[in-house]
DNA sequence: CGCCGACTTGAAGTCGCTCAAGAGCGGTGG
DNA sequence: CCACCGCTCTTGAGCGACTTCAAGTCGGCG
């Protein structure tokens, strides 16, 4: 089995987010500190792309708008994250604060230009990009085969895993419901009664509206269902009929 | 409104796939020629991600395996496109051929050597990661939010703007609909009661198991609801509450 | 012709959604 | 300090879209 031990906590997930930042973080080192209030808004879908973000504090998450009223969350970005680094033209989502954050930001062409100068940025860059696209893959597969349980366990071990989101067995999470709901293809409802029936059963414990007890990790990783913990192999190198 | 033309079909979406492949296909120039039998595998999910591969014919899906028998098809690959571009250390997929196919592979080593050393590929790597990137975020929000409906009709207009899979009003299908729903996050009854009720309202016929006539591209880019076609501004700007 | 796999169609079941009400929490002001 | 308000979150009941299970049909190939 897999990481059974006392603090399961500790390793919830090799750290696979934001491994290549620290270096991409001398793109923006320059750059003037920008505070940027709850709800806020740093760029919109369908605007030119003119510059990248970096999150310095704080959570922000990127947006589409679908039909009336269909939102969908993209992404989060967290402490160190680059925003904007896949972008063509113009924006394809709009990003909020999600709380009160501190972001850097550069213009395109600066990037692109220390990008193309700088032999140890453009590795990393490249890295960047790969990483994300790993990330939206797993999120798609989320999407496509998980139930709400699964995907809510997914989101709380995915959070887990994050420097910073927890002191000892509480998890912070910044995000409302809706945010939540949003990013896993749920209604707030849903996600609501999925807590509660997580707490029943001895997994994780709403504290507030903010804070999860986690009262068994290896649960949460079981129950999250496949994928994305690569660890356990099962039906590996098995074709479907 | 949009595209009500004669033939709106030539136009059906602005081709947003394989732009700078032609660029990256140089790397592949100089290697061998395969061919891939209908069924089989080109590389294994879990594996060392030692090659890249070039599509030159054929259409190839890479997949997922979750669960107990739970397949998701991450993407398909036409001609031209490139598969294990955004690839760090293993395959986080099965590639395998749809229908018979024509590919070229390079080692990952030679290939990041030509980038670090081109001048021209880099861009055109980048570019290629890019539009993966966003073509990946697309399929997210049409599995977050979209119907079985806007789901198949997405599906079909994108298959319709990739060069070479329709003659005049018929639209060719390669993959059968297992594929297409493992795709697209439903069941095969669900896709095929989908196209039968599509039938009914007069937006496509099926032919045969791969051939698609299509009667209305406008209803079908309607029916595709939102995103991915991003001419018509609805609610741009607007923040939900 | 007969078989097999892929596809379609039908009927019942289920998970998550919608609509609606109630509970908890934080802030403001009397 | 408590009353009140607004907002977020929770809980409940009914419904609907898609799934599941089970036949039935189509079409290609021996």
């Amino acid at each position: 089995m897999l990481m059974q031990g006392k603090n399961a906590f500790t390793n919830a997930q090799p750290t696979k987010h934001a491994v290549a930042t620290p270096i991409l973080s001398s793109v923006f080192h320059a750059c003037p500190l920008e505070t940027i209030a709850a709800g806020e808004a740093i760029c919109w879908e369908g605007d030119d792309a003119t510059h990248l973000f970096q999150v310095v504090e704080g959570v922000v998450r990127l947006h589409r708008i679908i039909g009336e009223g269909r939102r969908v969350i993209i992404a989060f970005h967290f402490a160190g994250d680059v925003i904007g680094a896949s972008l063509l033209e113009t924006f394809s989502f709009t990003a909020e604060a999600v709380n009160e954050c501190k972001i850097r930001r550069v213009s395109r062409r600066s990037f692109h230009h220390d990008v193309a100068r700088c032999e140890n940025i453009r590795p990393a860059y490249i890295d960047l990009l790969c990483r994300e696209n790993a990330a939206i893959n797993d999120q798609m597969v989320l999407l496509s085969k998980k139930n709400a349980e699964e995907r809510l366990c997914s989101f709380i071990v995915n959070l887990a895993s994050r420097p910073g989101t927890r002191r000892q067995n509480v998890l912070r999470v910044p995000m409302n419901r809706q945010d939540i709901a949003d990013y896993l293809g749920l209604t707030i409802e849903t996600v609501s009664r999925t807590i509660t029936k997580l707490a029943a059963r001895d997994v994780v414990v709403a504290e507030g509206r903010h804070d999860l007890k986690i009262i068994s990790m290896d649960k949460l990783v079981r129950l999250s269902g496949g994928t994305d913990d690569f660890s356990d192999k099962t039906c590996h190198r098995v074709s479907l009929h």
